[in-house]
DNA sequence: TAATCCGTAACTGAAACAGTTACAGAACGA
DNA sequence: TCGTTCTGTAACTGTTTCAGTTACGGATTA
């Protein structure tokens, strides 16, 4: 199944810059992450456009982050990467009319958005100050 | 993101055949499902391997339901589909080395732990009867 | 022996993130 | 003002995985 690690790489990338203080070019990052300049921009542009970055262009100019560690929580950083679903499992939409399918995907349905509260519960406990404490104290 | 609807389609192949009691053929499900008799076979041979189902060939052959309803979970359907993470989301593994990156991954993994174990709790409750009964009762 | 099945190989298609090249445009600084 | 340094995008290709399709082989039944 084709998976999505932004989540893990920007996260990774905002612990960085917390600790580092000021701005980071996109061609710093990408070095940080082994990948493109451009794959950086992307995704730091929906940061952007979720307040949780802001941007500058020019000489000295880069990306700098707009919260307190502490303010900032994965949920936010996980709502502004991804608007699909966080599951690789999806229901049919092959027979809206049949009852069997409707039973079948209201059950799933109950699961999985439970399974999601939960992490949703999670990421929104967690701050970026969290895992850089976490960070400190591990070495 | 890709996503994996084989759990969602095999559940209302398999209450089908539920209520249906003899066996079926990999032509008549395909119709079922509005694909290709090849998928429903590739498909259904997974839940042969774990026994959920059993495979006759010529006339007269075709699937046959192996457990109870009451005694099949949606845990043991899911697991025989799938062995990957029932996430789209995935850790970064650019850096094993890099602290940050083992902080935010130990983070992530404790949530989507919580999430998984969630959503098998849900499934492993769940079986083929009690779909077929939310079916009935929704007419 | 013929029809009916499953079992598979070998493709193609589709979708989405990742990677890359190539510019346009803005901002700074000498 | 002019060159350098940035972001912002467009337009591709690569990769992966499920879905779809064609084409067989082989087993079973009647």
């Amino acid at each position: 199944m084709r998976s999505d690690s932004r989540l893990s790489r920007m996260l990774h990338v905002l612990v960085h810059m917390q600790l580092l203080g000021g701005t980071e070019t996109s061609d710093t990052i990408s070095l940080m992450l082994k990948t493109n300049p451009v794959v950086v921009r992307r995704t730091m542009a929906k940061l952007k456009q979720h307040g949780i970055v802001s941007s500058e262009g020019g000489p000295g100019g880069g990306w700098r982050l707009l919260h307190a560690p502490e303010d900032l929580t994965v949920l936010e950083v996980h709502r502004a990467l991804t608007d699909a679903s966080i599951f690789t499992l999806a229901l049919s939409a092959d027979h809206p009319a049949c009852p069997v399918e409707r039973a079948v995907n209201a059950r799933l349905s109950h699961a999985m958005n439970r399974a999601e509260a939960v992490l949703a519960e999670e990421f929104g406990a967690m701050t970026l100050a969290d895992i850089a404490r976490e960070f400190q104290s591990a070495g």
